[in-house]
DNA sequence: CTGAAAGCGCTAACAC
DNA sequence: GTGTTAGCGCTTTCAG
């Protein structure tokens, strides 16, 4: 079934259908309604790959992300999907498993479809991996800082001061010995996390100990094996926990130990909706998710209609602190935005 | 960049990198060698859609969800996604927002797109929907049930019975005003689980009650707005809600008016993480996600690989109750598979 | 083992 | 308004 049967069913010419498709103010609405009602009739639909041998669009962008069962990560694709299909284009969704090699792999895949954009979420890419993306002049965008040197297309949150902040926020809830779990992932959020709780404990005169900082893996379960040895003696009074996840896990265990907030302060990261329901309820450093896959999604179509690869715009978007009880009630209950 | 300057580059003719690609075993060493390396030199990749437009394989499935958010969901498509990427195949991803009409739109923007197959998680498509699909001879598996008449390929759970067996527990443990909550939208499984609970209520000799249905918006909140009427006089000792996020709701609001499982108890649908660390720990219905995707994409690729549009192949995999304290304790603590 | 040439389904000058 | 024709980048006979 090609635009030729149609053409000659149609008693038209192949022209006359591909404008039909095309420019379809330009034909006689007779003509116009006789072709398309033998389209229908012969169930035709026009072949996506001839059409889109000359003009280069897809329509197409391709989402890199992590995990694709990662509430955090597919929040961000939903607010993309949102704006790409606004532009009447698909994603093609991949998940790296924060490896780098699997993300390099995948991504080559993905140039072969010859995505119209790119974004890359939560990325663990280099910059020669980049390189295939630049050399065949596809719009990209970042989501999450990455290790990518500098000047790209970004939009990321400011998760070094919100760490800060945390560290704020337990020192004033009275805590000194304060403890970090990670998960041990590539992800390139650790590092800033990390960075920013070093920061906190040096503005509050508190000396940073290697041993305080533990790797889990990013699951209830990795936060509990990795709390347990915590709640022994000389115990941390709060716990920094990179991800809502493993925070559940770590108050599971707390919980299997009889502590409360009191002895030991938990602070997760992403506002996982369930943080809200547990006992305590978690505090949580909350990322602007959505709205980061709405902005990325406009800035990579901004790219992809100027024609451009690179444009270096960088745009932060403030996390905010939800505090709840997982730290303790001190009756000031406060919210930084 | 084209196969033409690749050709005239290495000089040899274009016939000869066409094989280099398709059929390199076919080159002598030594050319194949060369046209490689300029390849590699010219940064070439071939034209995906002149390559596609002879032979019709896209290396693209399409995978329609009711929301890309959903853990739930993208457990299932993760599972597809293994599978699929052993193909050496991407996944278009698009989310439905549980509506028939964006499903009817998505799904014909995705058939333009000539995608090798098709899955339909918890579709909400009917018959004339599907006609697209079929005409067009593109191989499609739905995973769990949905409105189509009858035999499709379908992977699915027996929501049915397991919510029949969810009643007996409940009955079991001395409940006998049984309430139920179901997400307010057009999910089959609603459905399905709503027919086991009728069942089940009949079996264990309990009237039907229709005002102990309410709907919920698919939300903590949703479940919570719900349920607070429930909490008054003459209240359900028991609430069955469809979903684990309504059932969070349920507890939720069940904790502001101070009730325990003994006074109502909760059971869930999904198995969410987060189930397992709230107070008291959720009993729900747990559906083997995973295994479902992974299914659903070897049938897909039997499909494709026969090249035969329809095996009307049913594949249920068992639902089993995850019991745990918010039916209260009677210290019989069971699974069933 | 390699090349010339026809053609895949569609679009876009350029005529009429 | 409509048709003729020459490509788009690639694959595939068919010769050599």
């Amino acid at each position: 079934m090609n635009i030729k049967e149609v053409a000659s069913r149609a008693g038209v010419s192949v022209t006359t259908v591909s404008r039909v498709l095309n420019y379809p103010e330009k034909v006689k609405e007779s003509t116009r309604e006789k072709v398309l009602s033998t389209m229908k009739e012969l169930n035709y639909t026009p072949n996506w790959f001839a059409r889109n041998i000359q003009n280069n669009r897809t329509n197409i962008v391709g989402v890199l992300v992590p995990d694709i069962m990662a509430t955090s990560n597919m929040e961000i694709a939903k607010g993309v999907e949102r704006i790409v299909r606004g532009f009447n284009c698909s994603m093609i969704l991949c998940s790296t498993g924060h490896e780098r090699e699997t993300e390099r792999s995948l991504l080559e895949n993905l140039i072969g479809k010859q995505p119209d954009g790119l974004i890359f979420i939560d990325s663990c890419m280099e910059d020669d991996d980049l390189e295939m993306v630049k050399a065949k002049g596809i719009p990209y965008v970042f989501v999450g800082k990455c290790k990518i040197s500098e000047d790209e297309n970004l939009i990321y949150t400011n998760y070094e001061e919100a760490t800060e902040e945390v560290v704020d926020y337990l020192v004033d809830m009275g805590r000194k010995r304060i403890a970090m779990i990670l998960p041990d992932d590539q992800t390139n959020a650790n590092g800033e996390k990390l960075l920013g709780f070093k920061k906190g404990l040096e503005k509050n005169h508190l000396s940073f100990d290697e041993s305080m900082i533990k790797y889990a893996d990013n699951s209830i379960t990795g936060g509990m094996v990795t709390a347990e040895p915590m709640m022994e003696s000389n115990s941390p009074d709060a716990i920094l926990a990179a991800t809502d996840t493993i925070a559940f896990g770590v108050l599971e265990e707390m919980k299997r130990y009889g502590l409360s907030p009191d002895d030991i302060g938990v602070v997760g990261f992403e506002g996982l909706e369930a943080g809200a329901v547990m006992e305590p309820k978690l505090t949580t450093v909350i990322k602007p998710s959505m709205r980061m896959g709405l902005m990325a999604g406009r800035l990579l179509f901004d790219l992809v209609e100027a024609d451009e690869c690179e444009k270096n715009t960088q745009i932060m978007l403030q996390s905010k602190i939800k505090i709840r009880r997982s730290c303790g009630n001190k009756e000031r209950i406060r919210e930084i935005w």
